[in-house]
DNA sequence: TGAGGCGTTGATAACGATGTCACGGATTGT
DNA sequence: ACAATCCGTGACATCGTTATCAACGCCTCA
């Protein structure tokens, strides 16, 4: 058996990429030259230019960027890193496309990763980040706290919290307008009649969850509802589990005649159970978080809706600002809800 | 006035980060042994791992993946680059999801992007891949020829093209099993009675629209059906087109009696417009691609499922592979669409 | 006409990491 | 006991780019 190996993509055929000096070579010129020509520096002449132009496009040449960055006096690697529930998830997407958007005006890649409200992962993917310089990081969180960004923050890396705020830094957040939405939702049933609402909860150590329950009883108990009358559940993972604890509650002694889902996936296990035991008329629903063809269900479906759209936009345009020197004041900006009325909200009890 | 500048980030504030020096300083060793400990290599003593760990933990030292590349006799930077129609579209989302699951295992960073079938973004988001030396490609395209990624490709860089085959160069693609899911849908129509069955398409620039109606006339042909019988509309690119679309047919004087939807949001859009025009119980629809809560509208919606998830995670084994060094031949992966059956394709004309 | 300035250019060091190689000391084999 | 080997280690060159600085030629102006 010879040395030989073919340890990755056949090395016979593999060409070598064009590099400054490739370029400065076929050109007649010096590297600094084509670097010049490259960023657009002034001060090179017209002929000059044009060299520089033609070698570089017959040559493929496509500078790289994280050498230039090494050496680069703002060590800019024109990448954002971007951390939310799951790319899977529409609500994540439509954050994702906000920042994509704002960050592809500026010729900044965006990283992708989801979270998975996984502690480690969280950690993990923030690593992955760092190492690959970043210039700002955009984090929905799951861990305890966020105290292992204090470095990161000294160093002057622009990060800006989505969906949750964080704990044990203080940095910019941006959410939605978790318990106020929640207190809408819950008002809107009571004022349709409704004492016995459930609260349908995702993970007790998931911040939304708690501050979407928080809006809940506040406004019960601003209604003078008494908490045994409020059944509260909580740690509904998935879309089945929603369904189960549906199906449970309809088969208890003392039903709710409302129901408020806390999250996206809860709503669609609500409304299948309450489907499935043809209750869809009968018990008023009300979700957080609008979702798709809710319009078009019998009944149509209810809900606080969010705005991740601008949710992004607004975390991404904060990183680039503090990438740019702005130096306002770190602060939690809230971004309303709206109550969609459609239906399944404004059922009475006892119809 | 001084020549005090603040171009970005505090730099009063701004603390260093530590280097691969740093942290050699500080545990009294060379450099070349913090290297070595940080990226596991043998022959090093437990002392001196313990020494480095711990200095690199006190800076938290996180290790400058580009730089490291530069030299590295591999080349690789631990990342990939994906191109789909929009991240905050949900077929998007799942093979965007697949991609990063198969990635992260081995610790490869993912960038995503949006096409919006601009042939100019493609260009230049390629190119902003390109820049930072992904070490593969997975790609969604609308430009006419990708004839440009050649040089690419005989550099070595794996690139696969998912959703769309590639035009002008010979590379792997997964892409669904278009043309015979449009036959399918089409025969699971004519099954049920219907002959005047509109074809709703998208942009006839667009791959995998052509394949579409492709398989939907084959079948009509198949089945004997006059061409003249076949109502193709294409150029819908949107879910309010695809409404004013259907609204256009049913006040027609001659409406079909069965719709074939080519796509998502074409699906959604006639779905409204039926709904407005009280037809959705007299006018049969089949759609390509799945739609949420399909199950739960009246009537349920009967689609040709796409497998997202086992495109993504096709396309991100073959670019895993490639990097691997396996030289298997390139060619078209077809992933099978899936009938789903719900109501709404059910329906008999005449009913 | 000669000093000074400006526009254009390239040689060289440096960025943070890894590949190579050489060195010293411990271990092994005979 | 001595050579051969192996292990642990660090000095140095190097990857592709940009910052610095010096050099050159040409123009301007006194």
């Amino acid at each position: 058996m010879t040395s030989l190996s073919t340890p990755h993509h056949d090395p016979v055929t593999a060409k070598p990429r064009a590099t400054m000096r490739h370029v400065a070579a076929l050109a007649g010129v010096g590297v600094k030259t084509v670097s010049r020509v490259v960023n657009g520096e002034p001060n090179v002449s017209a002929a000059t230019i044009a060299k520089v132009r033609d070698a570089a496009r017959q040559l493929n040449f496509e500078p790289d960027i994280h050498a230039g960055n090494l050496r680069r006096a703002d060590r800019r690697s024109q990448t954002l890193g971007l951390l939310v529930g799951s790319v899977a998830n529409p609500f994540s997407g439509a954050i994702h496309r906000a920042v994509e958007d704002a960050a592809a005006e500026k010729g900044i890649a965006v990283f992708a990763s989801s979270l998975d409200d996984d502690p480690t992962r969280e950690r993990g993917i923030v690593s992955t980040f760092l190492r690959r310089r970043v210039d700002g990081l955009i984090l929905t969180t799951a861990s305890k706290s966020q105290g292992y960004l204090l470095p990161e923050l000294e160093h002057g890396t622009p990060i800006v919290f989505v969906d949750r705020e964080p704990v044990g830094v203080e940095a910019d957040a941006v959410v939605s307008d978790n318990a106020n939405g929640a207190a809408v939702a819950t008002r809107h049933l009571i004022e349709h009649g409704h004492t016995r609402i459930a609260f349908l909860g995702d993970r007790e150590d998931i911040w939304t969850m708690r501050e979407r329950r928080r809006g809940y009883r506040d406004e019960l108990g601003r209604a003078g509802i008494s908490s045994n009358d409020a059944q509260v559940i909580g740690g509904i993972v998935d879309e089945q589990a929603a369904r189960q604890a549906v199906d449970d509650l309809l088969a208890s002694g003392n039903p709710p005649t409302a129901i408020f889902s806390s999250q996206n996936l809860i709503t669609t296990g609500a409304i299948r159970s309450l489907r499935d035991n043809d209750a869809g008329h009968r018990i008023a629903l009300v979700g957080f978080d609008d979702i798709a063809l809710a319009d078009l269900l019998d009944p149509a479906i209810t809900v606080v809706a969010q705005n991740p759209q601008r949710i992004g936009a607004l975390a991404a345009e904060r990183v680039l600002a503090k990438l740019d020197g702005d130096t306002t004041a770190d602060q939690t900006y809230v971004v309303p809800t709206t109550l969609i009325v459609r239906g399944s909200g404004e059922i009475r009890p006892n119809e």
